[in-house]
DNA sequence: CATGGGATTGACT
DNA sequence: GTCAATCCCATGC
């Protein structure tokens, strides 16, 4: 496996690295996975958790690029984000699903299912394959800490993309800000 | 201090 | 298709 990507790819608008993270490769506690499906949030926009400001929640959003933004949904699910502009600009893109790649039995054990396309197909689900947890909140993607994320694999440089409108927000429903790797069948919902 | 609402999932009708 | 689970946070009284 290539070096993590820098944080140099995160510190760019939210949008771009939205795009540009699709094909690459997300590794956690013995298990990894191709991105193929992110979406964009920015503080500019008011389905973003940093529309609010800067607040104990959103500490991380405004921190800088390259850290992981770790937080809970619903009560229930971990989900993770990659932080990206500059330290005061509350920006990230939600990771909402993984091709598996690397240690499937793990993912299987974790998730309680067996079919791959179930396993990470979905934000809460690729947390619970990976083992992503709370407490990986505000930790490097770059390399020291848990979770890493890995340029594009060869196979993967050519990646189609497909712009569609984010999933499961009730504010700014109009933005074009999903990106899912066209014709993936590890989405969590069709474009 | 009480309350409402999620960047979701899985089970059930 | 509908709905509950479950908890943290932001907001308002």
């Amino acid at each position: 496996m290539s070096a993590p990507l820098s944080a140099r790819f995160y510190d760019r608008p939210v949008l771009d690295v939205a795009r540009e993270l699709v094909g690459c490769v997300v590794v956690h506690a013995g298990a990894s996975g191709v991105i193929v499906e992110t979406e964009a949030y920015h503080d500019s926009e008011p389905a973003c958790h940093a529309f609010v400001g800067v607040t104990n929640r959103t500490r991380t959003l405004f921190g800088p690029p390259g850290r992981a933004y770790v937080y809970r949904s619903y009560g229930i699910h971990a989900l993770l984000n990659a932080v990206c502009e500059p330290a005061g600009v509350g920006a990230a893109v939600l990771i909402r699903a993984l091709e598996p790649l690397e240690g499937i039995e793990l993912m299987r054990a974790r998730r309680g299912l067996d079919r791959p396309e179930q396993l990470c197909s979905g934000p809460g689900k690729l947390t619970q394959a990976l083992g992503i947890e709370l407490g990986e909140n505000d930790t490097p993607l770059t390399g020291a800490g848990p979770v890493t994320i890995h340029p594009r694999p060869a196979a993967w440089s050519d990646v189609e993309l497909v712009a569609s409108e984010r999933i499961g927000i009730t504010k700014a429903v109009e933005l074009p800000w999903r990106f899912c790797a066209r014709g993936s069948g590890h989405l969590s919902v069709r474009p």
